[in-house]
DNA sequence: TACTGATCTATTTTT
DNA sequence: TAGATCAGTA
């Protein structure tokens, strides 16, 4: 590896922090300042001047994240180095030591990590079992508690903190959500760095342990690091301070779960002898867009003040647009891709995204780019692994892993129908209660499978047989796709599909979706990452990996526009952006402007700016349906903090035409397509 | 036990 | 508006 290798790429700022591989470092990174190169060539420095490359651990938010610096760290070093540096999530991080250490806490090694929808379940049980049905909502209870976990808050502080019995009646069905996980070896999230921050308060040798395998720490977006993750970092980091983060303030988004912009701005005090570094020089965007963004965040106080330049040209200007209507502004999308892609030949599909504040917003994009054959990519929103079927054989496998996830056996007891049902559930929690045998475990009891009645108790029985003998197949591990295969056969759920959907077309659907589960699982074989294939490590990567990121893997290969949030485009970056709905409302959210200010949605505009390399193009409209109902849109307040000289607007309104053209015509005249919908379009007389 | 129709309600972002 | 949940019936 030379020098140059390293340092050759990198401007003068860049290589400061580069070079600087002992104690605390902070480095300021504003958007496409080449923060993950600064990461990666740092990392690959402190190989070169000897850093033993397993003692070398980058702490990432997303597997995404991880992955692309796994794969640029790999061009800069050597394979064999680059594969024994830790790169992962927090949570990965976590979920590892605790597989080996979560024995001092009581729980066992093979634990499960709860989804939110297992949450959801959960915390609804706790709501039931202490009555509190009718005045609990499951949902804000949740953000409650994972609120807690995530500041350390036991279910004891949020009670003597209390000011109205509600919160007090909280506090006791956080206690019991703690415990029906406890009781079925289950964590949730929040629970994967709770517990290990627990773990080195209770046990110094552990604590130490981990101190001397990872001497040397990077942060990657450490701005969206919450307390948790804050305590870890402290710890981890201890006496010698051999820690580097990374982060942007002004890209702070996360607020709403926890994260702490403070925790970047205040690193110098937590870490004496901090040396900063900060990073301008933008090698993304034009002038135009990043005066725009620029101009933008800087109404923002309380922020460390940056100033991003390029030198990528002036650029065009900023194109804002109004439309009628949402699927005006849809058509108005589709078209003007359809318009950039006539006229410029090197421009590819995969070079344009659309985003958008919330996922809802993108099924009339959807409609447009389908109608125009416009190939298009959604991430996020509802994914392969959250079909029902895929859930249930997830459910199905994590019983052989975790006989004690109840959770997981309430889920698929009656799919496929076996006799089975609520009822028999009913009695499996008295039983439970008396002699505390987990569902699962309960099923091969004669005497309990006696109360189920005829067909249940033949299915509870053999269920259990079936269970038991393919936890003694999966113990050994290896083998993982074939084995779940089969064992999906045995336990009935692969034919089981076919009685439970009446179109054969449907039901054959759902099973190629299981059988697509069991290649995913193939692939992982191949490729498992650290340790030998098992079932758990499998399972765990599963929890562990969000939508966005499993876009990569099952993406098509051909060319396709690609939609999305505005959060879930952090990081990337595109030739072409158009930011839709940009109203009052929508964005800034109403919602969120309650809870947390307007502050953060406006460096979730900042980010979405910064997402465009040459073009971008904003829109707005004047209606649209809001639950249902039509409602008057104006422009977002944020339009007006980019300077005028920097857009251009263009006007996309077909009232007049809309008027002259009768109802049905519009739709089925031979007229531009976007006159598709005009029917649903509420005629707006002055 | 399983299905159907009716009612309700939530519409932000996600490791 | 649409999805999720619930209660009542076959």
């Amino acid at each position: 590896m030379t020098q140059d290798k390293i340092f050759g790429r990198l401007n003068p700022e860049q290589e400061k922090a580069v070079r600087c591989i002992e104690g605390p470092v902070l480095v300021f990174a504003g958007a496409g300042t080449g923060k993950t190169r600064v990461i990666t060539h740092r990392i690959a420095h402190m190989i070169d001047r000897g850093v033993n490359p397993g003692c070398i651990a980058a702490m990432t938010f997303t597997n995404k994240a991880a992955n692309e610096m796994r794969e640029r760290l790999f061009s800069l070093v050597r394979p064999g180095d680059a594969k024994r540096v830790f790169l992962g999530t927090f949570h990965s991080y976590c979920a590892r030591l605790l597989r080996k250490e979560i024995g001092l806490l009581g729980w066992t090694a093979d634990f499960t990590i709860a989804d939110e929808s297992d949450q959801l379940s959960i915390l609804k049980q706790a709501i039931a079992e202490l009555g509190f049905k009718d005045e609990i909502q499951p949902n804000g209870c949740l953000r409650v508690i994972s609120s807690c976990k995530s500041q350390m808050k036991e279910p004891a502080d949020l009670r003597s903190e209390a000011q109205y019995q509600d919160m007090r009646n909280i506090a006791d069905v956080f206690e019991k959500y703690n415990s029906l996980l406890f009781l079925q070896n289950m964590l949730d999230f929040d629970d994967l760095l709770l517990l290990a921050v627990r773990i080195f308060e209770k046990s110094p040798d552990v604590l130490q342990s981990c101190r001397s395998r990872h001497t040397h720490l990077l942060v990657d977006e450490y701005q969206d690091t919450n307390f948790l993750q804050f305590r870890l970092i402290r710890m981890l980091a201890g006496d010698s301070m051999n820690l580097c983060v990374v982060g942007d303030d002004d890209q702070s988004i996360y607020g709403w779960r926890g994260a702490e912009v403070r925790n970047i701005l205040d690193f110098p005090q937590f870490f004496k002898g901090t040396r900063s570094f900060k990073l301008e020089q933008n090698y993304r965007s034009t002038k135009v867009i990043l005066d725009a963004a620029n101009a933008v965040i800087a109404r923002n106080d309380d922020r460390h003040a940056k100033n991003l330049w390029s030198e990528c040209g002036e650029g065009e200007r900023i194109v804002e647009t109004g439309a009628d209507d949402e699927y005006a502004e849809a058509s108005y999308v589709a078209e003007t891709i359809e318009s950039l892609k006539a006229t410029s030949s090197r421009l590819s599909f995969d070079d344009i995204a659309i985003l958008y504040r919330s996922n809802y917003q993108s099924r009339t994009l959807e409609e447009s780019l389908r109608e125009m054959q416009i190939p298009y990519r959604i991430v996020g929103a509802r994914s392969f692994y959250e079909r029902r079927e895929v859930r249930d054989a997830i459910a199905y496998l994590r019983l052989i892993v975790n006989p004690r996830d109840d959770q997981s056996f309430s889920r698929i007891v009656a799919s496929p129908p076996r006799g089975l049902g609520g009822k028999a559930l009913d009695i499996l929690r008295v039983e439970k209660s008396r002699g505390g045998k987990s569902f699962s475990e309960a099923i091969s009891d004669p005497a309990i499978a006696a109360e189920f009645g005829q067909k249940g108790a033949k299915s509870a029985l053999e269920m259990g047989k079936v269970l038991s003998k393919w936890r003694g197949e999966f113990a050994s591990g290896g083998n993982l796709a074939c084995k779940s295969e089969n064992f999906l056969k045995e336990i009935g759920y692969l034919d089981g599909l076919l009685h439970m959907y009446k179109d054969r077309e449907e039901a054959l659907k759902r099973q190629e979706n299981v059988f697509e589960l069991v290649n995913a699982m193939a692939a992982f074989e191949k490729n498992p990452g650290v340790e030998t294939p098992t079932l758990s490590a499998f399972l765990e990567k599963y929890a562990l990996y969000d939508d966005n990121d499993k876009v990569d893997e099952d993406a098509e290969k051909r060319p396709s526009v690609t939609l999305m949030t505005v959060h879930a485009a952090k990081g990337l970056e595109f030739e072409v952006v158009f930011i839709v709905g940009m109203e009052n409302g929508i964005f800034p959210h109403e919602r969120s402007l309650e809870e947390r200010g307007l502050d953060e949605e406006r460096r979730l505009f900042y980010v979405a700016i910064t997402r465009a390399k040459s073009r971008l193009f904003i829109s707005h409209v004047s209606f649209r349906m809001k639950h249902g109902q039509a409602s008057l849109q104006k422009p977002s307040c944020f339009l007006g903090d980019i300077p005028e000289n920097l857009v251009e607007r263009r006007d996309y309104s077909r009232r007049a035409p809309f008027r002259m053209r009768g109802r049905g015509e519009a739709r089925f005249s031979s007229g531009p397509r976007r006159f598709k919908r005009a029917d649903s379009y509420v005629p707006f007389d002055d």
